[in-house]
DNA sequence: TTCATACTTCGATCCTAACCGAAGCATCTT
DNA sequence: AAGATGCTTCGGTTAGGATCGAAGTATGAA
């Protein structure tokens, strides 16, 4: 039974907990340093080192050098998508380092997740497009419509330049500390970072938090109102 | 660092080569007994009892009783999806065990990949599918057109009772023979279990190789015509 | 009851890989 | 040139877990 594609290899890579450490810290999208990393994942530089060179031989992450430090990412979003699946389905399988949910609550209200808006606000908001009609489901994928366009182009947002992209447009992603559903995708990356740019918001520098100013949160929550709760699990 | 779900616990689970092999073999979709995913890991009886105790807490897969037996299966389908994620995402950076593709060329022509088809045959469907307009993509996203419903109807299937599941009804799955994608979700399901009702095709026993009789051959090249190649990459 | 099959549990062995100290290399600063 | 910082490589230790033999349990057959 030596047919198909080598999982093994990705599981190990992943099942070390330094490793997923140190891969769930790059989930926060920004590139790190060794030594970061090393922290992250809470073994010393040496240790990093051997780490991440076999990340990198699996494809996994990628580095570039910039002067006398070493930045590391994720190689590219489909090992981001890869991660997010593994972290959800360890969710639904109750499959939790600590308690259910992050202890901060801040980073339950609104976190980052590899380049999209994950936690409750992140939910929210594609509970809100669902209901809206922006966005229609058909079980798990889900699609922007006609009219959902206009809409998301009124917040100041182009669909259009994001279909060309080799990774879907949204896509759901599944939330594990408010074990429901968030968008992600390209239109998801892309909501962020004008939420980042318009100055709503702010990345924590210490963890994956994304901290809303009063009036970024004033915005978020009449962009996204709620009609009623969505039936989505 | 110890926030978010346990990635390395599924990570270790999937790492180990003995439990994958397990696990690829019960991608094949049916109820194996202990003995036989045994021999699918190369390992004896003791070891593998250990291994499918593992897995079973971990929630990858669950077990029946029956008489003296015990079969095992996946636990659900989206720990199909997960290990096809991951299985694709190996592919997609070269992690395969042998030599690109599988030896057998049964394999590559026609396979199970957990409940759908796979291979040549499966990319050649959703090549078809999507160069006549039945199904559309965005990227990754599948969706089934308003005229693709009617299509797919007059092969036999109704699209509707499809929908209901939680499952999404039409989702890509990356090949890794053909390095191409091909069909899943329960479209792709129920795809594959009209082709094996109507005798077309049966499964092999000994492998995940789906085999054609010739006039099942003869159908499903005309239910499938390839008007050009697809620019998909 | 007795034997056979299917599987689990226990106990001991053995091997891999994670780990860190120490040393080495590269880059930047002064 | 000398020192500091960031990171890698080497070597030796150690712990976890994969493995299997042997014994134990459950179900079915004779």
């Amino acid at each position: 039974m030596k047919e198909g594609p080598d999982i093994a290899r990705i599981g190990t890579l992943i099942g070390d907990p330094a490793r997923a450490n140190m891969l769930t810290a790059l989930m926060g999208g920004q590139a790190l340093t060794a030594t970061e990393l090393a922290q992250a994942g809470g073994v010393t530089l040496q240790t990093a080192s051997s780490h991440l060179s076999k990340l990198e031989d699996g494809g996994l992450i990628s580095q570039r050098k910039q002067g006398r430090h070493r930045y590391f990412t994720l190689a590219d979003g489909a090992a981001g998508t890869l991660l997010e699946n593994i972290m959800g389905f360890a969710a639904s399988r109750g499959h939790l380092r600590h308690q259910p949910g992050p202890r901060d609550p801040a980073l339950r209200k609104a976190r980052i997740c590899y380049d999209h808006l994950a936690g409750d606000y992140g939910v929210r908001m594609l509970d809100s497009f669902v209901s809206r009609g922006v966005i229609r489901t058909d079980g798990e994928n889900l699609m922007v419509t006609e009219q959902g366009r206009a809409d998301i182009g009124t917040i100041g947002i182009d669909v259009t330049p994001l279909v060309s992209s080799r990774r879907p447009l949204c896509k759901s992603c599944l939330d594990w500390s408010e074990r429901r559903s968030h968008l992600a995708g390209t239109l998801g990356k892309a909501l962020l970072s004008h939420f980042l740019e318009k100055g709503w918001a702010r990345r924590s520098s210490e963890s994956r938090a994304v901290l809303f100013t009063p009036e970024g949160e004033r915005k978020f929550l009449s962009l996204f109102p709620l009609e009623r709760p969505s039936p989505e699990p």
